[in-house]
DNA sequence: CCATCAGGAGGCTATTATGGCTTTAGATTC
DNA sequence: GAATCTAAAGCCATAATAGCCTCCTGATGG
């Protein structure tokens, strides 16, 4: 939820994988960042599942990139790797259910939707490419 | 560190405080946004630390806004009440002392400050008025 | 003054995120 | 087919965050 270290490992996976040219697995990964190789191999299995790496298992397996980095967007990479909302803010438990209940808080709802629309804006236009030029 | 919870109160508590025309107090505040009394306001008083927010003691009291809203960003928002760094990407511990050691990891350092760049920018221009204006 | 109200500061607990470890399954090579 | 390599997926331990409670201090109003 909001951005944890998840998304920045994601990050720091993709601008490596984006150098290499074949596979890497999760050890080297792991080994090349200096971060804990288990908690590395489930973000790099999540980013898998949503087809923003491409998996590869035996012999010279790892992962790689499954799209060109000007088609991976940091909304897509960080909503992918914290599993269950896409929004940086998710806002207090009651906020969520707002329509309903809690008239107080009713009345922020738009400015956190248009905060919370501000920025998926910015991380959908944030591609991998950007990261990676000049 | 990144973003958390704490953030987001702070944003939620200002939109809030921007609405009242007088000092509100935490418990107030922490049962408009149904959220923990205590947490807030550690939060609250970050803020006021940093100038953002005013407080009053005694009879009354309680924060407003130090500043007008067009002079509140995010970036400065969120630095403040995460504490230490003002990093959205503050990066594994071994990367942030990149310059000295591990060499795998300085080639990325680049792409990562220009990452945390993109991003403060982005957070630096986006203030409270913009939340709230329309 | 005195009582009361609200911020400031710290410790303690519960929850969640991070990381470690083991097992299972698919892919490759021989 | 057997052996080996690596992803996938689970469970469990630890560390960090979020939330709770209490006491203290400064301000206000009578």
């Amino acid at each position: 939820m909001l951005i944890t270290r998840a998304s920045e490992y994601a990050i720091l996976s993709l601008i490596v994988l984006s150098k290499a040219n074949s596979p890497m697995d999760s050890e080297t990964l792991s080994r090349e960042l200096s971060i804990s190789k288990s908690f590395l191999a489930k973000i790099l299995q999540a980013l898998a599942k949503s087809n923003i790496l491409k998996s590869y298992k035996g012999v010279n397996g790892g992962f790689s990139l499954a799209l060109h980095p000007r088609e991976i967007n940091m909304l897509n990479v960080m909503s992918s790797v914290e599993g269950k909302a896409p929004a940086v803010f998710d806002c207090a438990p009651s906020i969520n259910n707002c329509p309903s209940e809690k008239a107080n808080i009713c009345s922020i709802w738009p400015f956190l939707n248009k905060l919370q629309g501000k920025i998926d804006t910015f991380l959908a236009d944030l591609t991998l490419a950007d990261i990676l030029e000049e």
